[in-house]
DNA sequence: GGGATCGATACCCGCGAGGTATCGATGGTG
DNA sequence: CACCATCGATACCTCGCGGGTATCGATCCC
């Protein structure tokens, strides 16, 4: 199977529509559809049901989707890390860390001032990116090591090693009632009357159905609970972070945050050993 | 980047010569030097230094060779699955359970009919392997599921929950002197006068150096311990399949050996998952 | 210095990827 | 119910690229 036949079969799949899929490839439709039923032949497996007012997925196309996005990403982080190392033989910054924007705020400037007293550390660039698409970049070869938090990223596939755990805080405004509690439970929070708690995007970015305001970042979020509109559960390391006008009070039954350091399992760099060797001793 | 690219540069990488290297890919020597070049030129990297008398590896080549045999592990992993879960359908087996010849014997059995007791069981197809193999059955699509031991297999990169630890015990022949001691150190059992550790084979099929006998499998090895010639440490469970002649002692100082059952990351399998549920409740 | 080895280059051929035109099936619509 | 719009499949053509043979040029060995 060539990568090329793969990223068609994907985006068709991702389309469910040969003409859409082609334009989006920038080829015609009729080599996309001789494409497919030539993979499909050499497959020995049928892909789509297609009738000429619809295109649907067989079982086999669905397993086919999910490990050929696999394989592509995996293509992709070769061609772009191999790129990458000969251009870090000519200076650049040959280190790539990725977190979600907000989080991490206190440990990341600690762990990049560890790493940078190591003998032989090189630059790290540090990515910023929403939620989920840590796992994305990481796999495809974007970025190099991950700062995740379990458990609302999944480290699945990865090699880690944990940080550090921490309790979570409600967020409130300094106003609200609760907000003078010693402590409260999930249960007081999460149908507080007025303050929803936010919807965060899904991975295709849309938003799941329910009130609560959007929200992309903890920047926003943060500013939407200033205005009484919002309450919010964070790790407790957000609270050193908390802008005039907010009140954190511990949760006592929510689940624990755990913040790892995470990189590919087949990372023979020195530079990111290194990295994780200063992370582990933070 | 297509395949077959990463494929000939694969080839050549293993081979370190591009005559060899396109006799085994099939093709004539010219095409392949040209392939090559094209996919320097496309990468902006030299992959290999070449001489006409001597092909070496870059660092940027290096990056490639294990990136790129994990990318190809991927996309054979993807057309390996999906043939066969287009062939589930029809009725054979869709489950490949890998495990350690001579390994988990006395675990497996158990799980193969825990798992056969579960609802919607399907057929399951156990595939014995020699040592180190499983990994790469497993991330190239011809596995899926493993029977890993920590800290002998690294399960780097999988999915895995723990079945079991156990300590380990050493095999001696019932005569010798330390076979009526209830327990040993290790320092007791590595330089035996007459009785020296086995020696494995490595990945590439070839052994190690070092005093002690060349050993593939448990067989080999037990028949070699009954005939005086190693001692071994091996995980308690053995002790219930030592044939007469031998004796286990346990090794207080030896590493605990973790039993795990070890999926593909983004494994959606209903099959896997009860396979694992079933192992859970062991 | 001559031959053997080995990767690169020159040149040619055929397959297959890609394009355009068109067909055939299907479902909505006046 | 006939007509049309939509959409995937088919027919047919072209050309670029993957692959082959012949040969060159550099390097090491005797």
């Amino acid at each position: 199977m060539e990568t090329r036949e793969l990223r068609y079969f994907v985006t068709v799949a991702e389309e469910m529509h040969f003409g859409r899929a082609a334009h989006r490839l920038g080829i015609a439709q009729p080599p996309l559809s001789r494409a497919i039923s030539r993979l499909e032949r050499r497959l020995g497996v049928v892909l789509f049901e297609r009738t000429s007012r619809s295109v649907t997925l067989t079982e086999a196309g669905s397993v086919l989707l999910r490990e050929g996005r696999a394989a592509l990403d995996a293509v992709e982080a070769a061609e772009r890390r191999t790129r990458r190392t000969a251009l870090a033989a000519t200076g650049s910054p040959s280190l790539v860390l990725v977190t979600k924007a907000g989080a991490a705020a206190e440990l990341l400037p600690k762990l990049l001032d560890a790493y940078a007293a190591e003998p032989g550390a090189v630059a790290v660039d540090v990515l910023l990116c929403g939620i989920g698409e840590q796992e994305r970049l990481l796999r495809d070869g974007r970025a190099d090591v991950a700062l995740l938090h379990r458990p609302f990223d999944s480290a699945s596939g990865f090699d880690t090693e944990e940080l550090r755990t921490e309790g979570q805080v409600a967020v409130l405004p300094a106003g609200h009632p609760l907000a003078t509690r010693s402590h409260v439970l999930m249960a007081d929070v999460t149908a507080l009357p007025g303050l929803p708690m936010p919807r965060w995007p899904n991975l295709d970015g849309t938003y799941p159905d329910g009130p609560g305001p959007q929200v992309r970042d903890h920047a926003q979020l943060l500013q939407l609970i200033a205005l009484g509109r919002a309450a919010a559960v964070l790790p407790e390391s957000a609270r050193a972070y908390l802008p005039a006008g907010l009140a954190a009070v511990p949760v006592l039954d929510a689940p624990e945050v755990t913040t790892l350091i995470a990189w590919p399992p087949h990372s023979r760099s020195q530079a990111v050993a290194g990295l994780v060797r200063a992370a582990t001793r933070l």
